[in-house]
DNA sequence: CGCCTGGTTGATAAAATTCAAAACTTGTGG
DNA sequence: CCACAAGTTTTGAATTTTATCAACCAGGCG
């Protein structure tokens, strides 16, 4: 339990310091909101495990997803500025999610914590940057294998395999992320497994030829 | 000279603390590198006057533009981070930057400047990702048109006419930004100019039918 | 069991890219 | 200050890519 909600990103010395409600998780079901749109926000929230979307809605009601986030992301940065949130933030799964209180944080008032912030904020824009980059200029294909990898790298990192694991989102939300039609999304993964370099069995997906995969994401 | 390097974004009581050579402009000619990527960067740049680009150059040597910045922006938050550029950012005309050096900043310790800042980082990663809204599923028309409407939106805020300013990118530039063929552009500046919602003479860009373009925009 | 959501596949249409050429700007040196 | 060169913008036609429309299949759940 002490270590369920650490916030990655802040030095172990200083998780001791943060207070109590930073460090209990609250799970959420499949579908279950865990802010939206203009809801005063002043925390950031440490996925523990599952997935979440965030998307808004556009002027005709359509949604458009802005991003996805897996166990050992924090979610929320984009609130700080004005301190409400502007995306709808949907749990895909059974997840389980901390809050980190910002003014508890910045009440305890510790050398270490705002830079800690900072550079989680930067890093993040620099991730912004990363997927527009694999978005824009790109074929259909690059983007889903980009995606894939992107999937994949984050996975390992955080201690899982790396050529097996689970989409907890629908093909329909992969499109919508890329800016693509979901047929073209189901034709890319198809072609992919027809070339031996992906294969799925319901949502699991196998990556077969990570080094093929790499190359085409470049 | 007091007020030419005040940084956006941090309050006015503030601005007396921070270091001189935070306030001291420096001139860049056009195509003038202010930074390159893998350089060692422990300070943000305030665009006093003029415009930069940031972009990255991909494997293939091809060149994929990030951002723009004009006059009142703030760059370099993505390189917090790991304390080194990411990107090319490069002058398009004479401008002038202020070097704010962040650890003057964080020496001087007061209060308030970090979550400045935090909230400065904040907001680029909601401007990231309206950004990405803007070029993920919208048409070349709707690109374009949300482009121009984001510049015209911004030099207003800083004092300039809304209806009436400079183009200082080139057409590829705006089409490698929006991810779009250059010609595809200049079909649709075409379009809008027949349409009498734009007009233009050499780079200067007039907007005739505002309301028009803010709803393709949209 | 049958409905409903999610996924796949095929045919057609629309959008944007690519290739090619010409017109226009801008910058430079004599 | 003019002329020329280099870079930029525009336009047209053909091609490619992706979206759209439509039908069908599979699995999960009441």
């Amino acid at each position: 339990m002490q270590s369920i909600c650490v916030p990655a990103g802040l030095v172990s010395s200083e998780i001791d310091k943060l207070d109590k409600s930073s460090r209990e998780p609250h799970v959420y079901s499949k579908r279950d909101m865990v802010y939206s749109p203009d809801q005063p926000l002043h925390s950031l929230f440490a996925v523990k495990s599952g997935s979440v979307k965030c998307y808004t809605i556009d002027s005709d009601g359509k949604q458009q997803i802005t991003s996805f986030h897996l166990t050992g992301d924090i979610i929320g940065m984009e609130s700080i500025s004005n301190g409400a949130a502007v995306t709808y933030c949907e749990a895909m799964e059974t997840s389980m999610l901390c809050e980190i209180k910002l003014n508890r944080l910045f009440a305890q008032n510790f050398t270490g914590v705002d830079k800690n912030l900072l550079r989680l904020l930067s890093h993040r824009i620099g991730q912004r940057n990363t997927h527009y980059l694999n978005v824009v200029n790109t074929t259909a294909e690059q983007r889903v294998a980009s995606f894939i990898m992107g999937l994949s790298d984050h996975l390992y990192e955080h201690g899982f395999s790396r050529n097996e694991f689970k989409l907890p989102m629908t093909r329909t939300d992969i499109a919508n992320y890329l800016g693509l039609a979901v047929e073209t999304v189901s034709r890319v993964f198809s072609s992919l497994k027809q070339k031996d370099i992906i294969d799925t069995k319901q949502s699991i997906l196998f990556i077969q030829a990570p080094a093929e995969l790499k190359q085409m994401a470049s």
